[in-house]
Formats: C-alpha cells, structure tokens, sequence
DNA sequence: CAAAGATATTACAATTTCATAATATTCTTA
DNA sequence: TAAGAATATTATGAAATTGTAATATCTTTG
C-alpha cells in the first residue's frame, strides 16, 4: 500500500478508534459486542450518568458504528460494523485473556 | 469477568487507545510495526511536523508504548507494548486486505 | 571550535471533549 | 387522561488535545 492509501486508511481508522479511546464507551462496546441491549440495561452495566449514555449512543450511531431497533418506549442498541466488531473481539482476545 | 474487573480492564485499554484515535500517531504506529525507525525516517513518512513528531513519541514513550535507542545523534524508536504491537497487527489484517 | 544536522523542549491560542444539570419527549398503564 | 418510566436533547463550564512557532540541546564534521 502507497502512502497516500495508507494516510487515508489512517484517517478513517483512526476516527473509529476515537469512539473506542474512552472508557466507558469501550465498556458500552464490550457489553453490545455479546449481541443487543436496551439503553436501561447499558446503564445498569456502566459506569455512567444517563444523559452522558445518551449522548454516546447517539454519537456512534451518526458515526454509523451502532444501530438502533424501537420497541415501544425501548431502544435496543447493536454494533452497526462489522469492521468494528471484530476489533472489539480482537481486543477482547488480546487484553482479557 | 465481573463488571468491576471490566472497568479496570477499560480503563487501561481506552487509554492506550487514545495514541491510536490519531490519524499521524496511527501511521507512526503502523509504520513502527515493521520495526525500529529513527526520528528522521518517520518523519520522511508522515504528514506531520519535527516538532509534533517528536512530542508524539516523546508522549507515546512516557505512556510505555514506544522505546528509544540513542545512536549518535540519531534516535531509534521501536513498539514496546506487545499487546499494542498484535492490536496494531490485527488493524491491518481487519482494515487493510 | 564553529557550523550544520538531528532531535527535544517550551509556550500558547484554537479547538474539541467531558461531565453535569436541567428539561423535553415518547410510550405505557392505571 | 394523568402519572410514571424510558430515552433524548440542550446548554454550559472545565479540562484535555491539537497545531504551530520559537528556541534549545546534542552530535558530528570540517
């Protein structure tokens, strides 16, 4: 890969890598990588004020790295790329085995 | 893995995340994962100042990701986390074939 | 020793991120 | 339809990060 490919692949990447630079919402994507979780039980996992929750949820579903299914008065929140899971998966083998 | 165990596991991993959640550090990164350069030659390879280059290193060696070995006047830098080395190696196989 | 090259340090304004509080919206159910 | 539960939005000050300029240090070589 030439370097120009290689600065663009680093930008994209990286941006990705900023949902996962903070601690809580690494956790939020440990927990969502096992499969989907209302925003109650998120909160009930996390170290977290409701609002801020909020917020990240909604930050990395613009971003397109989550995705959102309503049921009734509950979101159900899921990892939207793949790409993306397999990191969490990667960094789970790396860092927690 | 209990919850509070997963904090503290998340709370180590975001923060070395967070030299990757930067398109230049993520490039250092990836150009390091071939092995040891000096200061010059990455900055050959990066879209990035001497000075922020060097304060980049200096900061990634203070966190304990990164080693240097003086040779002359010359500074070789080289990964010293292992597991941010396989991270590094499992990015490129997920976001770069 | 003086000059030039390689790298490091310091300082600072601009921007971004974080955490919190307050309030709003939407859905369910009594 | 009023109350309460679940979630979202807005506003804001504090803190951290970024990029750049200027300067310093250390090393080699003429």
């Amino acid at each position: 890969m030439n370097l120009e490919k290689m600065q663009g692949k680093c930008g994209q990447v990286s941006s990705m890598m900023k949902a996962i630079a903070h601690p809580q919402r690494l956790m939020i994507l440990c927990h969502l990588s096992e499969g989907e979780k209302n925003v109650g039980e998120i909160l009930a996992l996390c170290e977290i004020s409701q609002s801020q929750l909020s917020q990240f949820l909604n930050r990395m579903q613009r971003e397109k790295l989550l995705k959102v299914r309503k049921d009734g008065q509950f979101a159900y929140y899921s990892i939207a790329d793949k790409n993306l899971h397999k990191l969490i998966q990667s960094m789970q083998k790396i860092f927690c085995e």
